[in-house]
RNA sequence: GGGUAGGUAGCGAAGCGGUUAAACGCAUCAGACUGUAAAUCUGACGGCUUAUGCCUUCGGAGGUUCGAAUCCUUCCCUACCCA
């Protein structure tokens, strides 16, 4: 039993940036209600980057979303697209994997996601096999669907053409390719980021060449990472990892700028509409220290991947730190019992993997940043005695506990 | 195939025979302030056991020179124009 159209299109569209065609989506939905089928949901994953972070929340909870609805949810992992490496925009270098690795990837990925989708209304295939299958000569019938100009429509595109920068000619065949996934699974609907816009488009395009009905297309925007500016993403180090554990959650969440907070709420939430609603009102008039809204989020976030006791003790931790600026109670701990009874302050912190390299602990002590069982070293060629036990603080959060 | 402009540290971008480990901006890191927010200020930002010292870097390989990121040869890569 479905719900209504309405309330279906009402729980799909929060948080939404567009849907195209939205009547077509209605269609469908009438539809799959009359016949009593599920619209089958797509969502492309890359598997080269196996660790999921709040930013593939916004799409995997709208993927769960339409779960709940009663819908299925059709994951794609992108293992053909892997083996090649995309060297397309910033990531040149981003690596070729063996099938293995994009299998382990993707199995990791599964895992990851079904923290936020139902794994019983989800199904997950590689895309090596139909694209895997495909000879020459229907590459070339499938490429010939598709204009240059067209390809040239997407922003990626365009600017770098014009910004006379390389773009590859397998580059091209990437939307292809993503397409001819959502031919053999015949796609209802196609979930992605507003970047994915362009290439969910082509799916419609090629889907229609194929024959089929063209899915819809249904873009979430792209979360800002912690940093305020960028995109959320492992590389630029600005991300909130659902695997993180929940004091780095809570810490995370802490750090970004106030201006996220609302988006936060709205995309990385459960937060009923209401809620947002008088949330953003006192953001907006100021009835509230945003310090305290952003101290809610930080608890729901952790809460919604781990537990409300788990949300309590992590606040609590992160006081004990920075407000009472003592010492966390769950320090990563090390044994280091090869190096005699007192070592030099610069290998240490180099052993310990605090630092890359000694030139970088001699900064860190000039500038004050390191300190041992609380006292500040200030003396490069400090002989630290390798006491049973003791703590390294570098910079303001790492933590390590050294023991024999 | 021919021509032009290029390839400098995480990115952008100066330098075009010595005083250049390489200006400047961004990013990053540390410190101060704070709400692990924003803004601001200070400092660092190739490596080396402690350095008015040494070593390794300016697409790759050779060469010229007392001395090269800077000159020459050659190779690789990119964009643009012409065919």
């Amino acid at each position: 039993m479905y719900p209504s159209i309405n309330e279906q299109m009402d729980s799909i569209k929060r948080g939404v940036a567009e849907i195209i065609p939205e009547d077509d989506l209605v269609r469908k939905l009438e539809r799959s209600i009359r016949l009593n089928k599920p619209l089958k949901i797509k969502l492309g994953c890359d598997p080269s980057r196996p660790d999921l972070h709040l930013g593939h929340s916004v799409v995997l909870r709208k993927l769960r979303q339409f779960q709940d609805l009663g819908h299925q949810a059709i994951l794609i992992i992108g293992d053909f697209t892997g083996m090649i490496g995309d060297p397309s925009g910033k990531s040149k270098t981003r690596p070729s994997l063996t099938l293995e690795e994009t299998h382990k990837n993707g199995e990791s990925y599964f895992d990851q996601a079904t923290k936020i989708l139902d794994p019983k209304k989800a199904r997950m295939v590689y895309n090596s096999e139909w694209l895997n299958k495909m000879n020459f000569a229907e590459v070339i019938r499938l490429a010939s669907k598709y204009t240059v100009a067209r390809m040239l429509e997407r922003d990626d595109f365009t600017l770098r053409y014009k910004a006379g920068e390389p773009i590859s000619v397998h580059e091209f065949l990437y939307p292809l390719a993503q397409a001819m996934d959502s031919v053999s699974i015949e796609a209802d609907v196609e979930l992605g980021g507003t970047d994915q816009k362009f290439n969910l488009l082509v799916g419609r395009d090629i889907q229609r060449e194929f024959g089929l009905e063209p899915q819809i297309t249904l873009t979430m925007p792209i979360l800002i990472g912690t940093d305020g500016t960028e995109k959320m993403s492992k590389s630029l180090g600005n991300y909130i990892g659902i695997s993180d554990s929940p004091k780095e959650i809570f810490g995370k969440t802490l750090s970004i700028p106030d201006a996220l907070l609302y988006t936060y709420f709205e995309l990385a939430t459960d937060v009923p509409k209401e809620k947002l609603a008088s949330i953003k009102k006192s953001l907006d008039d100021l009835s509230v220290n945003p310090r305290d809204v952003k101290r809610e989020l930080a608890r729901t976030i952790v809460r919604m991947y781990y537990s409300h006791e788990a949300a309590m003790q992590a606040e609590e931790e992160f006081d004990n730190i920075f407000i009472s600026k003592s010492i966390p109670n769950d320090i990563e701990t090390m044994k280091l019992s090869a190096f005699g009874t007192v070592l030099n302050i610069g290998t240490l912190i180099t052993e310990v993997r605090l630092a890359a390299s000694k030139s970088e602990v001699r900064r860190l002590i000039e500038q004050g940043g390191i300190s041992i069982d609380g006292e500040r070293v200030t003396d490069f060629n400090a002989a630290v005695p390798l006491k049973d036990e003791f703590i390294i603080k570098v910079g303001k959060r790492k933590f390590l506990k050294i023991q024999k």
